[in-house]
RNA sequence: GGCCAGGUAGCUCAGUUGGUAGAGCAGCGGAUUGAAAAUCCGCGUGUCGGUGGUUCGAUUCCGCCCCUGGCCA
């Protein structure tokens, strides 16, 4: 079994997930796509020195901002992450918010070809040229089954299905037929945090954005700028709270506007998450921002967890 | 206390020569296969401050009241 901690962000995610492990002998890995970063520490609301050094997490600090990642690598890094704490006789605790990589981990990816740099640059400059709607009939007539499914106003999967096509010589939609799902011989217990009231979420959100301000959030980003070879665009640099803070530095707003611009992407960020988690089957709902949650949830893990037979 | 300007969506405002109203932002719902904290799609959510009057019909016109801001006492 893998105990999977999901919700929203800032529904308490990081500290249920640490309890649980204590408390089953358990160890973390993270599923968020940006606590692999390393010196994406206070924006990404990463676990503290402290917790670390009682509960290690996996899959924590692993790239440089400068790298991109994928769905499909952190698939790979996942299992390997679980494989690596089955043998060492403990349970593997997933925590993190990114649910495609959820989805990707549970349910396995389409055999395809992974991203090309170079054809990426280059339909990033026939989109700017040329204009998404131009892509996408080209799209039309490469893959018509995956051209009706892509709204011509969605350039980021017009290029990837194109970049499917030219790389592979076969239409997207062919190839995405069916999933590969290997080493599926483990089984999800998912823990889903589902805050009860919304405005409450809103509340803690900008709260949890403003506390971060006071712990150096906005320096964490200079010092980011400061290394001269990141910049805007990158897949590291447009994760909330990063993007408005790094846009405010180019001088596009003044600093309350930032905050009050990355506390609007946290909520919307939430709410996606929360879409993703009201389609996912078999979860085990909790509500993080009632009293005495901790130990219903450490109840039910126990209970199912020796139900399982572990 | 007097005069003036306002009171319309969660916020900032537009508008109706009288036929129960619409923008931006915010919000809500959805999609999601190697960038996903990304990218995209859809949806106005409203005692038009209150109360009387005129009218077939008032958010709109008139009276009174309440609230906010400014000026004068």
């Amino acid at each position: 079994p893998v105990v999977a901690v999901v919700g929203p962000t800032a529904s308490g995610k990081s500290g249920l997930a640490v309890e649980v492990a204590l408390a089953l002998g358990g160890e973390v890995f993270n599923a968020d796509a940006f606590q692999l970063y390393r010196g994406m520490d206070v924006g990404t609301a990463k676990p503290g020195r402290d917790v670390l050094a009682v509960a290690p997490h996996k899959l924590i600090d692993i790239l440089d901002p400068a790298e991109s990642y994928s769905a499909a690598r952190f698939r790979a890094d996942a299992l390997a992450a679980m494989d690596e704490i089955r043998a060492a006789g403990r349970i593997p605790l997933l925590t993190g918010g990114t649910m495609l990589y959820f989805d990707a981990l549970q349910h396995g990816l389409s055999e395809l070809p992974s991203a090309d740099p170079g054809l990426r640059a280059e339909l990033e400059r026939r989109l700017a040229a040329e204009g998404s709607s131009v892509l996408h009939a080209e799209l039309m007539r490469l893959d018509p089954i995956a051209a009706a499914r892509i709204h011509p106003n969605d350039p980021q999967r017009i290029q990837r299905a194109l970049e499917v096509c030219y790389i592979s010589g076969r239409p997207l939609s062919e190839l995405q037929g069916r999933r590969r799902v290997e080493s599926g011989d483990y089984r999800y217990m998912k823990l889903a945090l589902i805050p009860g009231e919304r405005p409450l979420l809103h509340e803690i959100i900008e709260r949890r954005f403003r506390s971060m301000m006071s712990e150096g959030f906005l320096g964490e980003v200079v010092k980011l700028r400061a290394r001269g070879d990141l910049y805007g665009g990158l897949p590291s640099m447009r994760a909330v709270g990063y993007r408005q803070l790094w846009q405010h530095l180019d001088g596009e707003f003044d600093l309350p506007e930032a905050v009050r611009r990355g506390v609007v992407a946290t909520r919307r960020y939430a709410k996606r998450q929360l879409t993703w988690l009201r389609s996912e089957p078999d979860v085990n709902s909790f509500d993080s921002y009632v009293p005495r949650f901790m130990d219903d949830v450490l109840a039910f893990v126990e209970r199912s967890v020796t139900a399982a037979g572990v």
